[in-house]
DNA sequence: AAAATGAGAATGAACGTTCACTCCAATAAT
DNA sequence: ATTATTGGAGTGAACGTTCATTCTCATTTT
């Protein structure tokens, strides 16, 4: 009993948010107005308002609903039996397999972010925590002897994302972007920079 | 005195483009207020309206100066003697160079664009065109054997757009990204894809 | 004098948020 | 067994504010 009113409004949350989402991305953070919102939710505004207290508030629930599942995703590269096999299942998890809406809405978050100092925060946080799971990542390959150990590693995590962000970027932006296309390169790129000299090689003839 | 006429309605309307960047880029888009604009381009709303007939036409002059601006940069990889060269020397120009207020701008459009259905399709014009320069550089580059021709180069030109937007929105939204440190490794990457298997060695040294 | 340039108050719509209220299920009192 | 009482869930009209845009009138230029 205790733990259904709990549960309860806990899913009532995970609704609004979903709508949040849906309009978010439709719209824009700006141009998708409350009472949007309140339609999508099938709420009225004042009992939405008992769920989140602002507007500003959904988007920080949206981050840290999203903050999970993006660091969950990273068990990934973990579990693979290779470094670079499983840096590729990660590239297509997150760069292929999302859709579009899910991307706008994450550009969506992320220019936001640059003016509510809260979401800021949030979403710096969120930021470092990856980061530093990626430089992780790159430390364990390296000291398994599966990538080259005389690149900067930190500044190699920040490659990594900003590839991550250009192709997200990229497709969110341009509606002819091919995402399968480029990211044969885009591995091959990364393969060049930090594969051992010895495994260089074998990459090379696939992107022809 | 027909010319000086023209000229100062040009000037004006450069004038209020420059104080519509700079409110944007502080506030966003939608935050930016045509008050708060005028007060920067220290004009009465009334006045403002004689030169521009909506905010979102401020975004498609902002838009159209860039373009002039970012297609002539391209003059400069032709300039240089060598291709790498001169993609070194665009990237600095338009990522490291480039303030964060500038690149925070970018973003701001670019992410407008998603809505507006006439930016939109101004930004993608700009975007193609930019698209077609690089594609045409890399194929000059090909044709002069300064870079490998067994990459398709199409979608090479996607990659090096996608590595440019990936640096500038790790920039605006990243306080603690330093684009000088990660430019070497990029260009190393760049390098690894599209240099000839020959020239690909000389490069390696440098990134410790 | 006519036209262009400018100012700034006015307008009306849209927005986020609040508030006074209803509804309903569950418990307590009779 | 019936009747109060409670309190969380939900409503939707209303509020104050903000905003893009327009209107009216003054000043300067030609």
């Amino acid at each position: 009993m205790l733990e259904t009113k709990a549960q309860r409004q806990s899913d009532r949350r995970a609704e609004i948010l979903d709508a949040a989402e849906r309009c978010f991305a439709r719209a824009g953070f700006h141009r998708a107005s409350m009472q949007d919102i309140c339609g999508e939710a099938a709420m009225s505004p004042g009992n939405l308002y008992r769920y989140f207290p602002s507007k500003e508030a959904l988007i920080a629930g949206i981050c840290e609903r999203n903050r999970a599942e993006a660091v969950a995703s990273f068990a990934m590269v973990d579990a693979a039996p290779e470094f670079f096999e499983g840096l590729a299942g990660l590239a297509r998890h997150h760069l292929v397999d999302r859709s579009r809406d899910e991307v706008a809405l994450c550009a969506e978050i992320m220019a936001e972010s640059r003016r509510h100092p809260e979401i800021a925060k949030l979403y710096q946080d969120i930021e470092k925590d990856i980061r530093d799971r990626i430089a992780g990542i790159l430390k364990q390959a390296a000291s398994r002897d599966e990538i080259r150990r005389d690149v900067d590693l930190d500044a190699a995590a920040s490659v990594l994302m900003l590839l991550g962000d250009g192709m997200s970027w990229r497709r969110s932006v341009d509606p002819g972007f091919d995402a399968e296309k480029v990211l044969p390169l885009i591995l091959a790129m990364v393969r060049g920079l930090l594969a051992k000299p010895d495994d260089d090689a074998p990459a090379r003839g696939e992107n022809a």
